[in-house]
DNA sequence: GCCAACGTTGGC
DNA sequence: GCCAACGTTGGC
């Protein structure tokens, strides 16, 4: 069993989005390294935090909720819609580019953990959202890590 | 294979 | 909205 912490701007897709979806293909996703973790080193049933970037006032940047990784790898379908932000016209239909996995909802945070309060915690050192211009959409999250901000922090 | 130029991310 | 940090591209 993996941790995990996956990136998504509140005005893109929300933790109430996936609330109400239930279910949804973690699609657009166009770096390498974060595409290598849903390929190779997720697994269904993988705990994520489910962070939210770019907040504001209404809402902080931070934590809002936990996700489960609910498929196998699958092709990420938006890489061949032309009229897709994500379009490829690069990547092959046999021999897809960008992968992706299916998150399923689990549970919203009563209250958010907020990048300054992760930021601060001794608890919470080497967690790699904190590092300084941490711009990778997809990051593993220690056991440990992760146990604190569900079961200490977002109460 | 280096590295400058470029585009994007994301905290502030 | 700014801009620093970063990943990717492409010329050489």
């Amino acid at each position: 069993m993996k941790y995990w912490l996956i990136k998504s701007e509140s005005s893109c897709y929300s933790i109430d989005d996936l609330k109400h979806d239930k279910k949804t293909a973690w699609t657009g996703v166009r770096n390498f390294q974060a595409r290598n973790f849903m390929r190779d080193e997720m697994n269904i049933g993988d705990l994520v935090l489910f962070y939210h970037s770019n907040g504001d006032k209404q809402n902080p940047t931070g934590v809002y909720g936990i996700a489960k990784v609910a498929s196998k790898p699958i092709p990420d379908m938006t890489q061949f819609d032309r009229k897709d932000d994500h379009y490829d016209p690069k990547s092959q239909k046999d021999a897809p580019t960008w992968i992706c996995v299916e998150m399923a909802f689990l549970e919203k945070f009563t209250h958010p953990v907020t990048l300054p309060e992760i930021k601060f915690d001794p608890k919470l050192e080497g967690m790699l959202v904190r590092t300084q211009g941490s711009r990778l959409s997809i990051q593993p999250v220690s056991e440990k890590h992760f146990r604190y901000i569900r079961e200490q922090l977002s109460k």
